[in-house]
RNA sequence: GCCAAUGUAGCUCAGAGGUAGAGCAACCGAUUCGUAAUCGGUAGGUCGCCGGUUCAAAUCCGGCCAUUGGCUCCA
């Protein structure tokens, strides 16, 4: 047979070569390089044969796809040195047993089902015997066994993992095990692909954590540990994926809130549900008022509703039978159950039904903000970005069918509208559909309703020249989804917009309103939250800003530094009249020296510091440092605070020129 | 919810059966200074909570609470 090569040229190979018979058909050279193989287009090793007529690249080092080679190695090298780490204890063997062992983003991780927990002590004891693994060079074997001998292997050690693997394996498909160390050496039921040698694997790899796991992500399933491990081709990879994951901690929401004097969660208060400091709250009604003038402008008008209802508000809406799990228990007056409310939409329903609705009055798009409670699972709870009292960026649109796809659109013109306000490029756009397995279970069992709502949403997305993925069985309980996941700056993934189409709910409120033909007619619902809560949001922004807010969402905007207490007078003036202007300013009158107070504001992360001394006292002028721009003396108290009204007004996050009067 | 780790001053952390510690922050005093930490002093704690073992518990044991990481990126 033969194979084809990169450069176009045929190779005569015997058959049923490997991936190493190829390279060493090529050259001893690259036979000694060689780690992997490309076969038409998709990673292979060298210990697995080669198709007759393949297109293929041999792959050393050089290739960096190689590292995911090296990964799955470690995986096995790791099962293999955390059993010979057990039975070095006194463990059986066959008390050891493994679940699945992936390649996955940065690195590796295996699931065991062990005797007894893991510590962070054996973490150091097991890459210690990984490490030595490494340096034995083990040569990497494959094999394929028949089904019965393969779960034959795992029948006699006990090990129902493995065996459901198998068992789950299609016909027809090989099925292969690889074995380091040869005769009797660590063997793992495996499809591979390895690298040839566990000598081959680059020694820049270090275990991370231990974590539970349920195996097969199924809670109902014995939970196992789960080992993470890094791993790259260099050190100086190494190094800076460890730099990366430091600099994501100190820009972790949950710090910089610490810090900058956010918010802050108290145990007596409970658990995800935060306080908001003055600094947060004034980030919060930053973000209220943009939300108030975009949406007075697109026709919203805004209703406000109590935190709590009686049972059958909420029985009506359906949210108790698909919701339940997910809400704070019920309290129980005067024979009634009440609840604390977990959406806003039942009461907007009952108050678009607190009067008759003609045609004319649609579309009929009410917002609000008030705070919501969920009962979120107490593992699920996280900093700002999952907590248990959050208020949306609510609202709901009523509207006709033939209103409905310009309302949709509109809605997701305001996402762009506010992703392009906060700079944000990265996104995905998903729309999730029921399932049938949950009709009447997970979502309202309306077959016909369910179909005609979702193509609704995919032609309204097509219309637009919307990009967007389908998700399957994601859906609200009431209605198609669609939701945007963007990253924040340190990588953590979250869903910040999203809105629903609510085909159920109207009618279940038997909501209505006239037509032009004077028929008693159902409105479609919208429900749309662009800006997610208030809670995600600001954790978001802190993460994506790293605390470094654009100066209209800054709490404190500029810091007045007088230099002696002789200055303090017109430092106190300024900030008056920067008070005046509209700008949140403080003075730093405290007995310390200028650096001290400079340095504090830096760290603050003020985006304006203002020095004032005995040269802008007599030329009335502040001189003063920008987080965003270059620093700047003598510049005349009015041209400052015009400029930094100009840019609070515009919310921009880029620091415009300071007009050249005085110079600097 | 489940598995694991962690919980000591406002913050960052030390202390591992025998009188609770440091740095920063706070407060007081001195210093009045030109672009990232002036000097000195004072105060600050049911060692997450409850119980147990012990002559003696921050420390050992048990329970609870909270926080953090993880709970398919599939052999």
């Amino acid at each position: 047979m033969h194979v084809t090569l990169p450069d176009g040229n045929r190779l005569d190979v015997p058959e049923a070569a490997t991936g190493a018979d190829v390279a060493r058909a090529i050259g001893p050279g690259l036979a000694k390089a060689a780690l992997g193989i490309r076969i038409d287009g998709s990673l292979g090793d060298l210990l697995s044969e080669v198709p007759g007529g393949a297109s293929v690249e041999i792959l050393t080092e050089r290739d960096g796809e190689v590292v995911a080679l090296m990964r799955h190695t470690l995986a096995h090298v790791m099962a293999q040195a955390v059993t010979e780490y057990f039975v070095a204890q006194g463990a059986l063997p066959t008390a050891i047993r493994l679940g699945i062992g992936p390649v996955i983003e940065n690195g590796f991780y295996y699931d065991f089902d062990l005797p007894r927990p893991l510590t962070p002590e054996d973490l150091e004891e097991i890459e210690g015997r990984m490490r030595a693994i490494v340096a034995a060079d083990l040569p990497l074997e494959r094999f394929p066994l028949p089904r019965e001998e393969a779960l034959g292997r795992y029948r006699g050690s006990g090990d129902p993992y493995k065996m459901e693997l198998i068992e789950e394996l299609p016909e027809g498909v090989a099925i292969t095990f690889y074995r380091q160390g040869g005769e009797g050496g660590f063997t793992d039921l495996c499809r591979g692909p390895h690298l040839p040698s566990t000598g081959r694997i680059a020694p820049h790899f270090k275990l991370m954590s231990v974590a539970g796991a349920y195996w097969r992500g199924d809670e109902a399933r014995p939970m196992l540990q789960r080992i993470y491990g890094v791993a790259f081709l260099t050190a100086e990879a190494l190094e800076q994926h460890l730099w990366q994951l430091e600099e994501a901690r100190k820009r972790d929401h949950r710090r910089l809130g610490a810090e900058l004097d956010i918010f802050v969660l108290d145990e007596d208060v409970g658990p995800g549900l935060p306080l908001w400091l003055p600094r947060g709250a004034i980030i919060i009604e930053e973000l209220e008022r943009l939300a108030k003038e975009v949406e007075e402008a697109a026709g919203y008008r805004r209703v406000r509703s109590p935190h709590l209802s009686k049972e059958q508000l909420l029985l009506k809406s359906g949210h108790l039978p698909y919701y339940r799990e997910d809400m704070y228990p019920p309290m129980e007056l005067e024979n009634v159950r009440y609840f604390m409310k977990p959406m806003n939409c039942p009461f907007h329903h009952k108050i678009y039904a607190a009067r008759p609705r003609s045609y004319r009055d649609l579309p009929l798009r009410l917002a609000e903000y008030g705070t919501c409670y969920r009962y979120e699972d107490s593992g699920a709870l996280m900093g700002l970005l999952r907590v248990r009292s959050l208020q949306m960026n609510d609202a709901h649109i009523y509207c006709t069918e033939e209103q409905f796809e310009a309302e949709f659109m509109r809605v997701i013109e305001l996402y762009f509208h506010y992703f392009d306000l906060f700079s944000i490029d990265d996104y995905v756009m998903r729309l999730s559909l029921h399932a049938e397995e949950g009709l009447g279970k997970k979502y309202v069992n309306s077959p016909e309703l369910w179909r005609k709502t979702e193509a609704m949403v995919r032609q309204a997305m097509a219309a637009g020249g919307i990009n967007f993925v389908e998700i399957e069985d994601e859906a609200a309980f009431y209605g198609p989804k669609i939701d945007v996941q963007i990253q924040s700056a340190i990588g953590r993934e979250f869903t910040l917009a999203t809105n629903q189409v609510d085909f159920a709910q109207p009618g279940r409120f038997g909501l209505s309103y006239i037509d032009e033909n004077n028929q008693r007619q159902t409105p479609l619902c919208i429900h749309r939250a662009p800006l997610s809560t208030h809670e995600r949001l600001v954790g978001f922004l802190l993460e994506h800003y790293a605390g470094d807010f654009p100066l209209w969402l800054a709490p404190e905007q500029v810091r007045v530094v007088p230099i002696a207490d002789r200055h303090t007078p017109f430092a106190e003036s300024l900030q008056s009249r920067l008070v005046k202007a509209g700008v949140r300013a403080e003075v730093d009158a405290r007995a310390e020296r200028m650096n001290a107070k400079i340095r504090d504001a830096e760290l603050y992360k003020v985006p304006y510091i203002a020095i004032v001394g005995d040269r802008e006292v007599e030329g009335e002028t502040v001189s003063f440092r920008s987080r965003k721009g270059p620093d700047r003396n003598a510049v005349p108290v009015g041209a400052f605070i015009a400029h930094l009204r100009d840019t609070i007004v515009a919310r921009s996050s880029a620091v415009g020129p300071l007009p050249e009067a005085a110079g600097g």
